[in-house]
DNA sequence: GTCAGTGCAAATAATTTGCAGTCTT
DNA sequence: AAGACTGCAAATTATTTGCACTGAC
């Protein structure tokens, strides 16, 4: 994990991009949470270490810190951003709840193969399994009587989204 | 096409469900669609049908459609939702700079297989393989000089959009 | 006739941005 | 010192919702 931010440093260094105590904290954050954090998870994870930071920043720094290739934005059921620091090729779990994230290793998908001719007129970069479901809290909850688990946006309001999400720390 | 019309109409039928002009033409109009269009796209394409329909009502019956699992969910790099009417399994294609959208078939990716062992505690229920990359369009398109493709949102005017992702008719 | 379904406009929620001040190189 | 980075607050954009009305069964 140290060792991330240590190539972090370096990789910025080399590059020319600024080293802030922001852009620092941001970049440990995504990397300490396996899950996957969401930008507001990313925030309430760096206010500790930064004493205060604006969640503008944080998103301006996810977005920064994707278009430079050093993080990955990854999309959910939900339509919320999070974002990966592993930029290597891997696949995903995904909760189709509450959109929690875990990594899967490359291996476990070893024998995916491009579908030669079935590209055309398309730019493959990358391919991408995920394996959606429910994770081990959302398939504990109760199903919420008749409701089912559909009307996703509007039952993660700010201060829900809080726990869920990033279970582990 | 047509045969998919009929056979939701009949499933609504059989279901209780009340079959309007909206929800038919909603639909109709997400099968239609290869691309997966968004909520906006929808709209767009059953206007000249209706003579009118609001977006609110758009957004409801999608979301009804899909709490019903006559439509499938489809999440995009650009966090924006789009709809998928083939709601067996299937792979798909999706442009990293635009969200457009194409199905690939299941037997693309036939010898895919839940990796055992390494679940623990998650209830998978589906597996989505989704090759990533650039479309046609978006790969032609510059590369709008130093600028990458990577501030997805705002580049997505209302106004713009309306023409990327749903290209194919 | 009844109640689900719809339109409209206002409310939410995630994300972006203008501007002025601060800090890295 | 120069220009990149940040904070704050206001602006955008996607999506949802309250309420009164209409239409499907």
């Amino acid at each position: 994990v140290a060792a991330w931010c240590d190539r972090f440093t370096e990789e910025c260094r080399r590059r020319g991009i600024r080293v802030t105590a922001q852009r620092t904290a941001v970049f440990r954050a995504v990397v300490q949470d396996p899950a996957h954090p969401t930008a507001e998870t990313v925030h309430r994870r760096v206010l500790p270490h930064l004493g205060s930071m604006s969640l503008a920043t944080v998103y301006r720094t996810l977005e920064f810190l994707v278009r430079t290739g050093l993080l990955h934005r990854v999309s959910t059921p939900q339509a919320i951003s999070r974002f990966d620091a592993k930029v290597s090729p891997h696949h995903h779990l995904v909760c189709r709840s509450c959109g929690w994230m875990r990594d899967l290793e490359k291996a476990d998908f070893d024998g995916v193969r491009l579908p030669r001719g079935r590209l055309a007129g398309f730019r493959a970069e990358s391919l991408d399994v995920r394996v959606v479901g429910l994770c081990d809290a959302c398939a504990q909850a109760p199903p919420a009587a008749g409701k089912r688990p559909s009307v996703i946006r509007k039952h993660l309001s700010r201060a829900r989204r809080k726990d869920a999400p990033s279970k582990e720390d």
